[in-house]
DNA sequence: GTCCAGGCATGCA
DNA sequence: TGCATGCATGGA
């Protein structure tokens, strides 16, 4: 991977399996628009960004050397080798198609409230409903980082909303676990930072405890919040593709399971409709 | 009108 | 422990 500024953008080379589209709109994250030209805009950790493709190369719009360094690198997952990951997973046949066919989903690493805020509103819900939940979230309640895009906003800020406040935004009968999550991550109750530092095990047990999140939404913010490459989330199109799984998930996937589970969930959505 | 979506809390056995 | 039920909303 290489990184560079060339006048007032940046041009990223030698970034092997990143597909934007694949990446930013596959039910990872919810924020990211794609723009007239083939590009793609977005806001995460309070900063802009727009990215795009051209040949071999990715060009970085509105951002800096110092927030590719500190955000986006990791935001990416750029540090990981996916093409070693990818080779090993297809050691299985039905991951070995969806890889063949979609090659380039990465696990974006998040903010871990904006993930488990995101992934409590994404419970029993569409993911182009959620996307709109989330954009009004932050158009109302988030700050103006850049020309029309606002940032997530924090749990202090959304403590101060009421359960009417969240129904408003469209949450229906989650509203009563956003309330309850916004004021205990601000008042301290929660603390991310220290889930964050936890094993695995722990930080599940940490997550499960609160008010509104299941063992499905904990391991989607486990993946694409506090980095655990390893959690696999199970959602109603997932529970249709372990009927080629009766025998549990196979030794290929180990350690990089939530990796597999993308591919899978993106095929499931494209080819297991009925 | 009915069914469904990146499910969960609750009550009951 | 496991299973049934209610739950908000909008698109298909």
């Amino acid at each position: 991977m290489i990184i560079r500024e060339e006048q007032d953008v940046l041009i990223l080379e030698d970034v092997k399996c990143l597909n934007l589209a694949l990446t930013l709109d596959c039910g990872e994250a919810f924020r990211w628009i794609e723009q007239e030209d083939g590009s793609w805009s977005g806001v995460a950790y309070g900063k802009y960004l727009n990215i795009k493709k051209e040949d071999d190369r990715f060009i970085l719009k509105n951002t800096s050397l110092e927030d590719f360094e500190n955000v986006w690198k990791n935001y990416f997952d750029l540090d990981r080798d996916y093409v070693a990951i990818c080779e090993r997973l297809k050691e299985d046949e039905l991951v070995s198609s969806t890889i063949d066919e979609y090659y380039g989903i990465r696990i974006l690493n998040q903010e871990p409230w904006e993930a488990l805020v995101s992934f409590v509103i994404s419970q029993q819900n569409n993911i182009k409903r959620i996307k709109g939940i989330i954009k009004k979230l932050c158009d109302t309640y988030g700050d103006e980082v850049f020309d029309g895009w606002y940032s997530f906003p924090s749990a202090k800020k959304l403590s101060t909303l009421t359960v009417e406040d969240f129904e408003k935004l469209g949450t229906g009968y989650r509203a009563k676990y956003l309330k309850k999550l916004a004021d205990d991550v601000a008042s301290g109750t929660i603390d991310l930072n220290k889930i964050k530092n936890m094993n695995l095990e722990d930080a599940k047990k940490e997550l499960l405890s609160i008010y509104g999140v299941g063992i499905k939404v904990a391991n989607c913010a486990l993946l694409f919040g506090f980095q655990f490459v390893e959690c696999f989330p199970i959602d109603v199109w997932m529970k249709r593709v372990m009927q080629f799984y009766p025998n549990g998930l196979p030794k290929c996937f180990e350690g990089y399971e939530g990796i597999a589970q993308q591919y899978l969930f993106h095929w499931a959505r494209n080819n297991l409709k009925e």
